[in-house]
DNA sequence: AACACTGTTCTACAAATGTAGTATATAGAT
DNA sequence: ATCTATATACTACATTTGTAGAACAGTGTT
């Protein structure tokens, strides 16, 4: 599992919504997803939106392809391997990679008991 | 568990060592720490570490308390509760606080087959 | 051919972050 | 009283992030 940069929370959330959509997506599309999944009071502006992925296109998490007078966006970086690299880092960079501080966190605060329980049951049915 | 706001890198790294010396701490102390836990391979200039210590007080972070001619450093934010407040927005922010997901990513390429197994086996525990 | 739409690219700018030099204050030495 | 070493505060500046207006281009319409 390759590391793979932390996107800022503007260019994350641009993510998700392209995530969820079908591939390549429009610019409307993604605004689209962003509505329905109403991750802010106030949507984006258009030109914000192009700015954010004109960023994600630089950083190499998105595809750009011209398609007549618009243009249509596709992930370069899957969903999957995006949260899993991201967890990566975040245990070792916030709890040095030990597992025990990490269960710690979860259990005392981070995680609700209910969500507590449902992470071992998961966790044990992958054995 | 109240929210706490994610610091950016740089200032993390002067917490990091901030918690793992005695309270209240010199800045001296704290070069020391970052030195010994070889965070970076150059070490910060004294006046970088005194300027994000002053960014860490006005976040509220820490305490600066005039002794004599120098001061010292008092952590306000726990780590357990930084690591807790922290891996909670982390599900949330990044699977929408579904555990399922979270699971996958940490058996799907985030953690090792040992790691995994470990935190099992801690989580298992905690019942 | 000129116009109105619609979608994109450029330019802009404030705030946050990463990093450090310069100025200032003070305790101790002479 | 002065000098020096040292510690902090102030200032500075490049880069990144958050956000969007202005300028520009292509398409369909009249």
């Amino acid at each position: 599992m390759k590391s793979i940069r932390r996107l800022p929370d503007s260019e994350l959330e641009v993510m998700q919504a392209l995530w969820v959509c079908e591939s390549p997506a429009s610019r409307a599309e993604i605004a689209a997803k962003m509505q329905e999944h109403a991750i802010r009071a106030e949507p984006l502006a258009q030109t914000t939106l192009l700015t954010l992925l004109t960023r994600l296109e630089q950083k190499g998490f998105v595809r750009i392809e011209k398609q007549g007078r618009s243009s249509v966006y596709t992930p370069l970086v899957s969903l999957n391997d995006y949260r899993s690299a991201q967890s990566r880092s975040f245990v070792d960079k916030l709890f040095g990679g030990s597992m025990r501080a990490f269960a710690n966190a979860l259990s005392d605060g981070g995680l609700t008991e209910e969500e507590l329980a449902e992470l071992r049951k998961l966790l044990e049915k992958k054995e």
